[in-house]
DNA sequence: ATTCCACAGGAAGCGACGGCCC
DNA sequence: GGGCCGTCGCTTCCTGTGGAAT
């Protein structure tokens, strides 16, 4: 019997081992990152010898290596360590996702497998409870604070200032912090003790230019795929594409798993330029998509009312109009009306996403408001909004173009 | 030089919720 | 079940401000 895979399994595939291109693989090798490698690995080295590292500030973009390099240091202390009698814990937070003082404390203290609830506990029990669990251990313990920027902006600096004096109330263990930031002016965010006991070092990463890329990819490649599966042209294009996205190595790779991937689909025998382009596109329509998709309603009706400001021909809008058509969109399907003030996040929301590109500029004696226009294919994303049920119901009363004002005052 | 618009965006706090402890 | 705690989405109240108009 002709099966539905049988087809699909016969294809020839390009790919040796797909995983490598992903983003949570760490590789063996990393190039040019030597100096910032060896310039951790002086800093960490002492925990070998029984004393305390200093603390570590990383800086750098998005996709420059910040996150692999440290995981990479990070491990190869705890395997020289364990060899030595001299333990070495790493722990990796990612603070995108760990974004209170609670969550941090309680996801550490899980690391060394106390128990501790979500919610519900008083923050200094937790970190009491982090306390004990550190005592109970010996050598160097490493926590890698990945993104910390985003934690800083959002809860801070308390965390911070607990974690960098926690040496005082420890007997067994010495603590050192690894600090990852993409942006650099961070530390001015924060309290003066804070910053020179966190940034005691300070190691930049700067972004990869399009010969670095090739070369990563290059070293990739020959993992991912199997032999003359890709043509000559694709890694060249991958790096220089990426390269123009601020030297993301990350996107870069992206990119070129996708395009290994269209390849497949098409039952092509070995990656052409075609499909880097197509992969190119789709990427970038997909994330938008995704990230529209997932918008909470009211912001969906945010992105809605500038959508609406735009087709009406505007090239950008700002926030009194979008508020305007905001509201009487949100009376016309009976959503509840937020307030000017709520507006002013979800607009700097979007604005972070990279759906919507703001810009504040003074109008004189006219004020002072941002002006707000879409960074994403209209249409695209106008019809992933309409999928949303309860934005529907206004795709019926789409106002005439060019009269949008008159139709809504 | 001063005024003043139309907002930006900080601070505080509220209420609901999920979840802890006793 | 009652008293807390942390988090989230949101409101209320507020101070700050670039530059055209006066």
């Amino acid at each position: 019997m002709e099966g539905l895979f049988d087809n699909l399994l016969e294809s020839k595939p390009v790919f040796k081992d797909k995983e490598v291109l992903r983003p949570s693989y760490t590789p063996s090798y990393l190039p040019h990152r030597r100096d910032q490698l060896n310039a951790i690995a002086i800093i960490l080295v002492v925990a070998l010898r029984g004393e305390t590292p200093s603390n570590i500030l990383v800086y750098g973009k998005t996709g420059t290596g910040k996150t692999a390099c440290a995981k990479y240091v990070g491990r190869e202390l705890t395997d020289v360590g364990a060899s030595r009698g001299v333990p070495c814990n790493v722990a990796y937070i990612n603070c995108e996702v760990v974004d209170t003082q609670y969550r941090v404390l309680a996801y550490l203290a899980r690391q060394f497998d106390k128990d501790v609830p979500m919610t519900g506990w008083p923050t200094d029990h937790v970190y009491s409870q982090f306390i004990e669990a550190l005592n109970a251990q010996a050598g160097s313990v490493i926590i890698i604070l990945d993104e910390l920027d985003k934690l800083v902006r959002k809860s801070g600096d308390d965390v911070l200032y607990n974690l960098s004096r926690i040496n005082l109330e420890l007997t067994n263990t010495r603590v050192s912090l690894i600090g990852i930031s993409n942006d650099l002016k961070f530390t001015e965010y924060l309290d003066p003790r804070v910053r020179s006991s966190l940034a005691e070092e300070e190691i930049i990463f700067p972004p990869y230019d399009a010969n670095q890329l090739r070369d990563i990819l290059e070293e990739r490649a020959r993992l991912a795929f199997k032999e003359h599966a890709l043509n000559p042209e694709v890694i060249p294009l991958c790096a220089a594409l990426a390269a123009q996205e601020h030297g993301d190595a990350r996107r870069a790779l992206d990119l070129l798993r996708v395009s290994g991937e269209f390849a497949e689909r098409v039952n092509a025998d070995s990656v052409k330029e075609e499909h880097v382009r197509t992969a190119q596109m789709r990427i970038e329509l997909n994330r938008v998509a995704e990230v529209v998709r997932t918008l909470p309603t009211q912001a969906k009706l945010v992105l809605y009312s500038i959508i609406t400001l735009q087709q009406n021909g505007a090239r950008s809008a700002t926030t009194g109009e979008v508020n305007r058509v905001y509201e009487t969109l949100c009376r016309q399907i009976e959503l509840d009306v937020l307030t000017k003030r709520r507006i002013t996040d979800l607009i700097m929301e979007l604005d972070l996403l990279g759906i919507i590109s703001t810009k504040v500029v003074s109008k004189g004696r006219y004020g002072r408001t941002k002006e707000i226009s879409l960074s994403v294919p209209l249409d695209e994303t106008f019809r992933v909004l309409l999928e949303d049920y309860r934005l529907e119901a206004l795709d019926g009363t789409r106002f005439a173009r060019r009269s949008v004002k008159e139709s809504l005052f």
